[in-house]
DNA sequence: TAACAGGGTTTCATAGAGTGAAACGGATTA
DNA sequence: TAATCCGTTTCACTCTATGAAACCCTGTTA
């Protein structure tokens, strides 16, 4: 049972360091150390070699680490103009003012979903989206969605996953995506944060791949389980609009 | 003669993988070997490492690499809230329609600047500023700021860094330098780009330390060398009211 | 249809690169 | 002055990263 990884250990190590500043933004050598699990001579020299391309910079008042501006170079190529967190943006802002709440579109990265772009809503009280953020697969609207319009065998190697959350049932998990794929959308209610709801549709490119999900996101109280299913003929529609403007 | 590195050559080679990404966002596994100069196999196993982490990815369609998500995951914390690129922007987007060209913010990182906030002139002809872009520290009216107004001990570095560009006269540039240090700004009129011209001022924090360039830039025929003095007190009263919002 | 070319993938022996324990140094606090 | 708590440096050992070569595709040329 010997896993062949064909991978460079110290590579992965420090871009394990990197994803540290992917929750918080300064840390030391020391917190990083206890965070990876490794010895901090090791960590010093894999920052060391961070900071010396770029991908990290020490603050010259705390001395702690942060992202350095390679980091940013590279950000500024992620979004080409056949990109969907562009080319929907508009759409986007579009179905916020239309139901004044947060959207935010989501993608697959394995088992997990990411956050690639978010509009806010104008209201005092908001659904605040930080675009980036990468959330777990098991609950949210988003989430159902990317799951059950998957291809089944994507939907199998996700829920078979050793990581996948273990009390939740699967049999029940699976039943409830196969009602959502029947029903088109997906809603969640107070599922991963209290007070906070979300209505959730499929978008499909034009070659019927499922690309992303569209998701509409608010208070509790503003989005009842009622006024969701009001809302999802619209979000459905929006994100049916948004597919046949993709490749 | 040995320069000691204490720098871990695996994780080098990988980020200078991922800088590739920093001109053109799609590379081959063979192209990539030969813009860093090193063998297939070693690129591929880097690649696979980098793309475990999901700092690149695979265009399904044309089978090439690209960045991943989770460089868009630590963009996101890139920016907080003293950042200055956050702080300034107001007072950058009100000098922009002052005066109704592009206004740019730079740092220096090392021997380069950093564009880290860019807002646009509206004008149909205008200069188009991509955050993020690395230009060298040579030409320019934001190097030359950077520069001027930079800690004696930096200047001289970069001046004499083995990667300054030889045929530029040093005695010269230096004088340059201090004319500017007296002037208060500096300006430049098709240097780096033919067609283009700019006006630059120093951003200093409340503790005198130089810590951004701002800059205007437009096309050379609106931004004559008359103009751009015109426009220059607006830009360095600007740059200081930028300071006194940062710590 | 065979030969070729140009990408990506896998294997493998070898050297030398990365590793972590421990000791060191420099702050700050008791 | 002792005691912490970080970050830095050293060093012997082992394991890991390396690149040459061979291999496998798919598409192109003769």
């Amino acid at each position: 049972m010997e896993e062949e990884k064909k991978t460079v250990r110290a590579v992965e190590r420090a871009l394990d360091v990197l994803l540290c500043f992917a929750s918080g933004h300064e840390w030391g050598l020391t917190e990083i150390a206890g965070k990876v699990g490794l010895h901090k001579s090791t960590i010093h020299r894999l920052l060391a070699t961070l900071e010396d391309r770029g991908f990290v910079t020490r603050d010259p008042s705390t001395e702690k680490y942060r992202l350095g501006l390679s980091i940013l170079e590279l950000s500024a190529h992620l979004s080409r103009s056949d990109d969907p967190s562009v080319m929907l943006l508009p759409e986007m802002e579009r179905l916020r003012d239309q139901l004044n709440e947060t959207i935010s579109l989501y993608v697959r990265d394995r088992t997990e979903r990411v956050r690639i772009q978010a509009v806010q809503s104008m209201q005092a009280i908001r659904r605040v989206a930080t675009v980036g953020a990468r959330l777990p697969l098991s609950v949210g609207a988003s989430s159902k969605v990317l799951l059950a319009f998957a291809d089944p065998g994507v939907r199998s190697a996700v829920l078979t996953d050793p990581a996948w959350p273990a009390q939740l049932e699967r049999e029940a998990f699976a039943k409830q995506l196969d009602d959502i794929l029947a029903a088109g959308y997906a809603t969640s209610f107070e599922e991963r944060e209290p007070g906070a709801a979300a209505v959730a549709a499929p978008i499909f490119n034009r070659s019927g791949k499922l690309v992303a999900a569209l998701s509409v996101s608010g208070p509790s109280n503003r989005l009842t389980p009622d006024r969701m299913h009001e809302f999802a003929p619209a979000i459905v529609e929006s994100a049916h609009r948004m597919g046949t403007m993709l490749g």
